[in-house]
DNA sequence: GCCTGTGAATCCATTCACAGCT
DNA sequence: AGCTGTGAATGGATTCACAGGC
């Protein structure tokens, strides 16, 4: 409390990267961890871990360390991460089924609640993962009946910006998407994109400068 | 030319975020776009686009803009996108199964040739892409024989590391991980990481607080 | 007039280094 | 002595603003 702090988006990222080896800690029973051991597990810096929570608050001691408990449940709190979470998938190809099945999500707390996909001949039959498959049209209804708060789009790219603006139509707010284009939302609406190709070309680029 | 200039991360990750709208130009018969639009397409600043292609060479011309299809032939060469890539699956669940399957990768150049799984269940199986699954053990010899040239790993988090290393050991110096775990690799293996979950709590961060 | 290419200015994030507490 | 919390210093990247060429 007391100064009002812009926090760096960095941060943020770096606060779910950190909860990782928290959480292996918890359960190995670790009861304090310190500043180096936790920027040692995640590549970064000590004093960036240190500053990163110091945004939040003090939550170490000094001279000791930190609480592994009590700092992931305060991470946890942070980030929203200490409650579950509604989403829906549009496009249930094959990413979209992979994902549906996916059971890192579910641990998580993130509940797909929701499957749409825009092939007729899709629309109505029971996924593996236990979801009916809606048509498109459905979106909007489905959205505010079962109280969806995140999107996950994994359409072809051709019809990403159309189902996305058909989400933040429904009152979504947060989408991750999936498709390889850059998704096109107002301020008020948050979109994460998950590009691999994009990461294939990094990667691309680096082996072929060191070669 | 000229300078030895270092050029920054984020250049070359942007560099592959213009080349999806210049392809879309490109197909559609436009000759010629502005700095402007293209920042705009992507979401960046048109001084960022300008000074992102400096550091490479003068592709364009004052009073004009950029040539789409050369200025496409440059990025691509830069990025090392003009050629074909051959790369691995370790770990063929649904993820690596639906990426295996995932027409985006084809159609950019990046051919799998190789598909891995630990569960001997799986091992000698013909997938739908086409591949055979082989066992783990057999990494190194492929790697060798096939010319692989990226791993991308698919595996639960408790094994992704251990995969590396095999992968790193076979001879690989690039790895996409989709596992949400951060991998230990020494300077001359570039890794990029996937992590969904880190993305989504990064989503969720800012709904919770915009709430 | 228009749009690129680029030094200079600004902004932001990371790292250092040490004071402060246990 | 040890490790956190944090101002100060550093290092990068982004943006501005304008000179340069069509």
């Amino acid at each position: 409390m007391g100064k009002v702090t812009k926090i760096p988006r960095p941060t943020i990222e770096r606060l779910a990267l950190y909860s990782r080896p928290l959480e292996a800690f918890q359960e190995s029973g670790t009861p304090i961890i310190s500043s180096e051991k936790i920027a040692d597990l995640c590549g970064v810096n000590p004093a960036q871990v240190r500053k990163d929570l110091a945004y939040f608050g003090e939550f170490g001691v000094r001279g000791v360390g930190y609480d592994v408990k009590d700092l992931l449940r305060e991470i946890k709190r942070i980030l929203a991460t200490d409650r579950t979470w509604r989403l829906c998938i549009v496009g249930m190809g094959n990413l979209g089924s992979a994902l549906a099945l996916n059971e890192n999500f579910r641990k998580r707390g993130y509940h797909f609640v929701a499957a749409f996909d825009s092939d007729p001949a899709k629309a109505g039959m029971k996924h593996p993962c236990g979801l009916k498959i809606e048509p498109i049209g459905k979106i909007r209804d489905l959205v505010k009946t079962l109280k969806i708060e995140i999107g996950v789009i994994t359409t072809p790219p051709g019809k990403a910006q159309r189902v996305a603006d058909l989400l933040m139509d429904a009152g979504i707010r947060a989408i991750l998407n999936f498709a390889p284009i850059q998704i096109r939302a107002p301020e008020c609406c948050v979109v994460e994109n998950v590009d691999f190709t994009l990461k294939l070309e990094n990667l691309v680029y680096h082996l072929h400068k060191s070669s």
